[in-house]
RNA sequence: GGGCCGUUAGCUCAGUCGGUAGAGCAGUUGGCUUUUAACCACCUGGUCGUGCGUCUGGAGUCGCACACGGCCCA
């Protein structure tokens, strides 16, 4: 036995105690009886769909209908001699106590605990107080739960215990099921958008011999067959063009990056990442396509394009701010003079007047980016559209037909974050080398979260890559907006946490 | 990586100046049985995160280290 599952026998050993005890006892007990764990129930209805159906008549027009359901679900509340199940996305109150039930079944009910679930027949009704109930006229335990419930009123509140155990947390606490509900509404949402605006959904390697698309360290793995090391992606860039090299002109890809950095409450090592491309399309066409993709979630998803978070509110009814970098730091840091954006000197200047950190071996682009993510970013509330990105830190963007400085790119940036990060593509293959050259250059000299060289990348490139423009969107960044979570734990079902025993 | 805070019953939380470990909910037993955190009575429930230490007659409480988490900073 490895020294994690003693642990973890351990761990279930000192977690037994006297309520779980005596669950177990009540299920031995059924055990002796039938079959405990039955699969042949099957309800007639949801409680939601009972509710929608029925909920709006009166006591006495139900009465008269006399309307026989079967539902099932999880006990989660018991009251008088009320039961209240829960089933998906609604709960059902159940009127049942052992003066109502059959005499067979008297012992059956007494046994119950919250957290079983069973499945009931039965007449609905209205009680006095108007609510929908089903008078049980015979019920079934289904499952026995073993674990006793948090508290009924609280919940679950620990949010360590929360993100551990979030199936707890599911059951217990409503505003989680609520998340994550949106969560799967705003990517039904999403892939609803595209494939409307005849995008095609792909799916490219998550495991990669050459990692790129983006500046971050990889998680590397091993192919035993193949003897041979190999990337988790952090992005998808490079196989999504390839695609439109291939003659698919606009496709998307939802799914998972994986980034090797810190946690914080905006990181999780494996996050979801929207990334699309489309052919013959400016980035000024993606600003207006993002613009228009956020006002449909929000009123798609939420029904109002006013969505609240964290204290602010945003309106994605209206266009969003457009600024340059330069023009943000200029604005925000109260600079007005052109020069301190021209050299690396006058740029380390600026840097310095507003304690910024940097290394003297960076490029000018590097600082001026460093001193708009220090000084502005963390201003940034209203969606923002920041452009005219430096060449050195977007080794992927085309570069402006004015300025070779800088790039036709832009980020959105919302409530403090970088939601969405977009530009017309390089699609100069020999551009494209030398960039490649330039970020292996900066490998060498210690950043690890440069690019490699992909040669057949370029090969690709070298065919010949229609004009285009791609965008990536943080799904889970964006998910934390429109449901109001602070923490990205808050929209993951399962966060990466730490084990809670220690490894050798 | 640094700073601050947290870790006590199944859950949510108190615990004063270092003085026998507390409450609500959950659970047990009985009552009640159209309630809305149902109610009434009784009972039960503890490795105070882990380890070391300190003054002492006495550490949940004071000190140090570690673990996990949260917030802030880099």
């Amino acid at each position: 036995m490895s020294k994690d599952q003693i642990d973890s026998v351990n761990a279930d050993a000192q977690d037994e105690n006297k309520l779980i005890a005596a669950r177990r006892e009540k299920l031995d007990a059924i055990r002796e009886r039938r079959v405990a764990f039955p699969n042949d129930f099957t309800p007639s209805a949801s409680s939601e769909k009972l509710i929608a159906q029925h909920d709006a008549k009166d006591k006495a027009t139900l009465e008269g209908e006399s309307v026989q359901v079967s539902v099932a679900g999880r006990i989660v509340r018991m009251r008088g001699p009320f039961t209240v199940i829960q089933d998906g996305a609604a709960q059902m109150q159940l009127y049942m106590n052992n003066k109502s039930l059959p005499e067979d079944l008297v012992e059956e009910f007494k046994a119950l605990d919250l957290g079983d679930i069973i499945g009931v027949e039965g007449e609905l009704f209205k009680t006095g107080k108007d609510e929908l109930t089903v008078r049980v006229a015979t019920f079934r335990l289904l499952t026995k739960s073993l674990r006793p419930l948090p508290d009924k009123f609280k919940g679950l509140t620990d949010t360590e215990m929360r993100y551990r155990q979030r199936y707890v947390d599911l059951i217990v606490n409503e505003e989680s099921r609520r998340i994550f509900s949106i969560r799967s509404k705003i990517v039904r949402c999403i892939r609803d958008y595209f494939e409307a605006h005849q995008f095609m959904e792909v799916e490219t390697p998550m495991m990669q011999v050459i990692p790129g698309g983006a500046t971050a360290r990889p998680f590397v793995t091993h192919h035993n067959a193949l003897d041979q090391d190999m990337y988790l992606r952090v992005a998808p860039e490079l196989y999504l063009k390839r695609l439109v090299v291939g003659g698919f002109d606009r496709v998307f890809e939802l799914n998972r990056n994986f980034r090797n950095e810190g946690l914080s409450t905006r990181h999780n090592p494996e996050f979801t990442m929207l990334e699309f491309y489309q052919a013959y399309a400016r980035y000024t066409d993606l600003i207006d396509l993002t613009e228009d993709l956020f006002k449909t979630i929000a009123e798609t998803v939420l029904g109002t394009t006013k969505v609240a978070y964290q204290g602010s509110e945003y309106d994605f009814s209206k266009p969003f701010a457009r600024l340059s970098v330069v023009d943000a730091i200029k604005k925000y840091c109260d600079v007005d003079d052109d020069a301190a954006f021209e050299t690396k000197e006058s740029l380390m200047a600026l840097a310095d007047r507003f304690g910024v950190h940097y290394d003297e071996a960076w490029g000018k682009g590097k600082i001026l980016m460093e001193i708009f993510e220090e000084k502005v970013e963390a201003e940034l509330d209203q969606p923002t559209f920041i452009t005219e990105y430096p060449i050195e830190v977007s080794p992927l963007a085309r570069r402006n037909e004015k300025n070779p400085e800088i790039t036709d790119r832009f980020e959105l940036i919302i409530g403090r974050r970088e939601l969405a990060n977009g530009f017309s593509e390089l699609n100069d293959a020999e551009d494209q080398a030398e960039r490649f050259r330039a970020q292996v250059a900066q490998k060498d000299s210690g950043d690890n979260e440069a690019m490699h060289y992909d040669e057949d990348y370029i090969r690709a490139l070298e065919y010949g890559m229609p004009p285009t423009a791609g965008e990536g969107i943080g799904i889970d960044r964006l998910v934390m907006l429109f449901t109001d979570s602070a923490s990205i734990k808050d929209v993951l079902l399962f966060p990466h946490m730490r084990p809670l025993y220690g490894h050798d």
